[in-house]
DNA sequence: CGGGTTTGACCCGCGC
DNA sequence: GCGCGGGTCAAACCCG
């Protein structure tokens, strides 16, 4: 399986590379979407509304926002949908759990993308609903949790929806892509998508 | 031989 | 309680 480079779709709020994808082989990066928790709650279409859904779930909370002009977003061929943190209530205290998901749909003939950090598979399933098989990685630094699931988009195989689960604790072995110095986790979130929605308009 | 992949089994949560 | 589906484990296997 051919290996490529993705930019860096990674939650870890301490880098910044996506603005500096390094296009290769039959990797297509035509459209691509940012999105939080969408393979769960949103299977039924990949419409780009985005008014509805921060009602779904009401322990949901945005850390995005400032982006109403879908239209602007369009232009830039990055969609944001939202970064959502769950909060999850543990028996007597109310426990604020922070559970990092944000999920890439991107357009690509090859589900393996290299964003960076090294992988290791533990697992693939079908998934209902789908023709295709959802693969599970685990980082395979020691000591960091982070999971990834990657999967073909149900309703369009040109299209692969990626999943990141968790925050990389440590660097990224490929560090020479990156050029941004370390921010704050949340103060991150904003910037980044800011960031390449205004920077990478002319990238592709 | 070490590290990654494959794959069936197992676990767990959720809905009925 | 039961079945289903998603997620994980771990032994076997593969490959450099």
């Amino acid at each position: 399986m051919d290996m490529m480079d993705f930019g860096n779709p990674n939650p870890n709020p301490s880098y910044q590379s996506f603005s500096a994808p390094l296009p290769s082989s039959d990797f297509i990066l035509s459209d691509y979407l940012v999105l939080d928790d969408v393979v769960d709650h949103h299977q039924e279409s990949w419409s780009q509304s985005t008014e509805t859904e921060s009602s779904e779930k009401a322990a949901s909370i945005d850390v995005i926002q400032g982006f109403s002009d879908e239209t602007s977003m369009n232009n830039s061929n990055m969609i944001l949908k939202r970064c959502k943190r769950e909060i999850k209530e543990n028996n007597s205290n109310k426990v604020e759990e922070v559970k990092e998901r944000v999920t890439f749909r991107t357009r690509s003939q090859v589900e393996i993308m290299d964003d960076g950090y090294k992988w290791r598979k533990y697992g693939k399933k079908s998934v209902k609903n789908s023709p295709y098989q959802r693969n599970y990685y685990k980082c395979s630094s020691e000591g960091c949790s982070v999971k990834k699931r990657v999967e073909r988009d149900s309703k369009d195989s040109s299209y692969v929806l990626t999943s990141y689960d968790g925050v990389h604790n440590h660097e990224s072995p490929s560090t020479s892509y990156y050029t941004t110095p370390p921010v704050s986790t949340l103060l991150y979130s904003n910037e980044w998508i800011l960031n390449h929605a205004s920077t990478n308009s002319s990238s592709y």
